[in-house]
DNA sequence: TTAAGTTAAGTTTTT
DNA sequence: CTTAACTTAA
């Protein structure tokens, strides 16, 4: 028992008993910062060390790769020899890893592809075609999310058929919902709730792979609890076997993911399923600052449904919070960028200490723009996937459909790229003979030759046949690396992206080296470990190991603690983390909460959840916290006029550095501008609608004059201006033809022609670096050199 | 068949 | 502002 005292040394007395209390289900209720990555890898060390557990015996499952990785670090470092046998994964991952071993005892292959959303998406067009559904009526988007649903609820096309009424639109979500899984499973392809609901059936269906499991998984654990859904609680119930070994940690009042199906009941029922569980509640927190917490709680209380709970500290009081709002959104980001200069200048603290956090993606670009200006290294997490860009995704097709060749959306995704003149028309026959004689889409290529309907493609169709069956050959002796440069190559994909030499090609030629670099680390580590191992190197192995851990992976996973760099993300992604001085931006009503949020009528579920997730964002912040708002902001290009969020106003004055603003009708706008567009005045009705209630949910909208890009746009702006008499014809211009002139974006120039439009001239000027362009004279505002 | 160009529509948040 | 979907010209 000398462990235990020495975990004494290192835990509180709940944190101890967290460890301690290995046997039975276990609730640990630990909210932020209260240690609970702590508790859990040395509850694992404990296992092993004192119970005498074998580390293949334990299992350990989050979110993310990155927390799964972090929680492998901490592990191998705590419990020494013998900890990379502990099962470290996430729930997709080690789904995978089951239905990578067991997927054909229900019916599919185990080399089966995973969908991303766009795939689906794209499985979800074909089949609205078939089954003769309009778009415009129904959108993708909504059976796919109606199905989504049902598959964290384990409810599948059966069963979903059986329950629903007679109601026609109900009838046909069930029977698209099953004509979507029937394609699904056509294409052998798994959807990411699949990749759960599947292994769940598995797990149901085949008691001999469920004993196995549970003969292997004695421990489990499982963290972020909070955010799992039902499918997954099933999962874990199923593998936790008669032990009910299952230890969970979470914190109810950081679920942030029920729009994706976590189900909050998880948490709060655990007790309910498991009558003999152990409850442990954490409230220390050792990562804020006193009045950071404060702040946390006094906005968290604002929450009905919730565990009650209170987070306390040792520490000291602090900094008090600061709130600041701007005139624009443009001035709240050059505050943050100049404020987080300002402290790394002072040596107050690092780049990588800095995390800037926000509601949607949308906002990075405007804090983008001003931390180039002033030169701050900054890393912006999500937004675009690597793996989502056309160039990363197109190659990822040919590897698909070479491990996986009845995947139809790979195959047809590449069908014609590069350019082979296979259009839509022929696809599309294909498609249909495919569908008539029950075959897959590559198949129904193959058997081009027998199609009467594809006479005229027949021939190129034979060589995209041929040329698949050479590259699929070259995997094996040239390997992974090795396949992927000959399609480059032989595709002429590369050099047609050289020859256009355009920044867009330069950046795409980019990601297609990193692609490779990525391959070629997969190949190695893959290669190195099979000789460690003494096994020999299946290279098809290679190529679905590598597809799969592509296609599981989040954008967090890639951010690197020791990196000098500010972060930039949402506040979901924040969701683990923890940073010394953090900004939470654009804390503006009908941004954050969201519009969807407030007018939601679920009686303030909705509103509830953000508030969680402005709960998560306060308590990422260690020494300091910096709240910011504009009063004004581009959204979907038209300005919006938004009032201080809710979460704000909760605060107590006492708690906050900075004032709320006190609103006023006769609100003058005339110290912020925006980018070229002319202000109709409405100025003094901006906050006509906002004030006065704590709402502003209506938030004030106008449309933003189009952009200087074509003749046409110009004609449109001259419509619009002259028809409010705000731009007239000019009276004789101050330049004839020849004249060198110079415009304000285009540089200097001649012009070389002037035609009396009726209302304006319309001047041709020559420039020297912009080339040739036509435009009116009222708007170029040329300049006469 | 394809490229280019125009218009309509849309957004939280993500494994 | 971006993206997808549609139209038209080559």
């Amino acid at each position: 028992m000398e462990m235990v005292s020495e975990l004494r040394n290192i835990l509180n007395d709940r944190q101890l008993e967290g460890v301690l209390q290995t046997e039975g289900p276990v609730l640990i209720l630990a909210g932020a910062g209260s240690g609970k990555t702590r508790v859990l890898t040395h509850r694992i060390a404990y296992l092993m060390e004192e119970k005498h557990v074998a580390p293949w015996n334990i299992m350990a499952i989050t979110f993310t790769n990155k927390a799964a990785r972090e929680m492998r670090e901490r592990v191998n470092r705590i419990a020494g020899v013998g900890a990379e046998a502990v099962w470290v994964s996430t729930f997709h991952s080690s789904c995978v890893r089951i239905l990578r071993r067991f997927a054909d005892r229900i019916g599919y292959g185990t080399n089966f592809s995973i969908y991303d959303t766009d795939d689906t998406k794209t499985v979800m067009k074909e089949v609205l075609k078939q089954l003769n559904i309009d778009t415009k009526k129904f959108k993708e988007r909504m059976f796919l999310n109606e199905i989504s649903n049902c598959k964290n609820e384990l409810i599948g096309p059966e069963d979903y058929a059986g329950k629903v009424s007679a109601n026609p639109s109900e009838k046909m979500k069930a029977t698209v919902y099953r004509e979507y899984q029937a394609r699904l499973r056509a294409n052998n392809a798994m959807d990411f709730d699949d990749l759960i609901l599947n292994t769940v059936n598995l797990l149901r269906l085949d008691s001999e792979v469920l004993l196995y499991y549970q003969e292997r998984l004695h421990y489990i654990m499982v963290d972020e609890y909070q955010d799992t859904n039902s499918a997954q609680f099933e999962l874990v119930r199923l593998l936790s076997g008669a032990r009910k070994n299952l230890c969970v940690v979470g914190d109810d009042d950081q679920s942030i993911y029920k729009f994706r199906g976590a189900n909050i009941y998880n948490i709060l029922n655990f007790e309910r399923y498991f009558p003999e569980a152990r409850v442990i509640r954490l409230e220390q927190n050792y990562r804020s600052k006193g009045n950071i917490l404060k702040v946390a709680n006094a906005v968290i209380q604002h929450n009905k449904g919730r565990k009650e709970k209170k987070l306390w500290t040792e520490k000291e009081a602090g900094q008090l919070p600061r709130f600041r709002q701007f005139d624009s959104a443009y001035e709240e980001a050059a505050f943050i960028a100049s404020d987080i200069k300002k402290k790394e200048r002072a040596l107050e603290a690092d780049y990588k200490d800095f995390a800037v956090l926000y509601r949607t993606n949308a906002q990075s670009r405007i804090l983008e723009e001003k931390f180039m200006l002033e030169n701050i290294p900054y890393k912006i997490v999500g937004g675009v996937n690597f793996y989502q860009r056309k160039e990363i995704k197109d190659i990822l097709a040919y590897l698909k459909a070479i491990d996986n060749v009845r995947d139809d959306v790979a195959v047809r995704r590449i069908l014609n790229v590069p350019k082979r003149g296979i259009g839509a028309t022929t696809e599309g026959k294909i498609a249909e003979y495919a569908l008539d004689n029950g075959l897959s889409f590559y198949e129904a290529l193959e058997q081009a030759e027998n199609n009467p309907q594809v006479l005229r493609a027949a021939k190129k169709i034979k060589s995209f046949v041929d040329f698949m069956e050479v590259l699929s050959s070259k995997l094996e002796y040239e390997g992974l690396t090795g396949l992927v440069r000959n399609i480059l190559d032989e595709t002429g994909y590369y050099s047609e992206l050289l020859a256009e030499g355009t920044d867009e090609a330069k950046t795409r030629i980019e990601n297609l080296d990193e692609f490779i670099s990525k391959t070629s680390d997969y190949e190695s580590c893959f290669r190195m470990e099979k000789e460690a191992e003494g096994e020999t190197v299946d290279a098809t192995k290679m190529l679905s190991g590598f597809l799969e851990e592509v296609s599981l992976i989040a954008d967090i996973d890639s951010v690197e603690e020791n990196d000098q760099y500010v972060v930039l993300m949402t506040l979901h992604s924040a969701k683990g983390l923890e940073f010394p001085c953090v900004y939470l931006s654009g804390l503006e009503d009908g941004l954050f909460p969201s519009f969807m949020s407030i007018s939601s009528e679920d009686g303030g579920e909705e509103v509830e959840e953000e508030r969680r997730l402005m709960y998560v964002g306060i308590t990422r912040a260690m020494e300091t916290l910096t709240m910011t708002a504009a009063k004004a902001r581009m959204v979907r290009g038209e300005t919006q006029y938004h009032a201080v969020s809710r979460f704000v106003k909760e605060i107590p004055k006492e708690l906050i550095d900075g004032t709320l603003p006190t609103y006023d009708k006769s609100a003058n706008f005339d110290s912020f501008s925006y980018d070229g567009g002319k202000r109709e005045g409405y100025g003094s009705l901006a906050y006509g609608g906002v004030s006065g209630y704590g709402g502003g949910a209506q938030a004030m909208r106008s449309k933003r004059q189009p952009k200087e890009t074509s003749a046409a746009s110009y004609k449109k702006k001259l419509d619009t201006l002259v028809s409010k008499g705000m731009a007239t014809k000019t009276e004789g211009l101050a330049y004839r033809e020849g004249d060198q002139v110079r415009h304000k974006k285009f540089g200097v120039g001649v012009v070389q022609k002037i035609v009396d439009g009726g209302r304006d001239y319309e001047v041709t000027v020559a420039f020297e670096t912009a080339g040739v362009r036509k435009m009116f004279a009222a708007f170029a505002k040329l300049e006469k050199l």
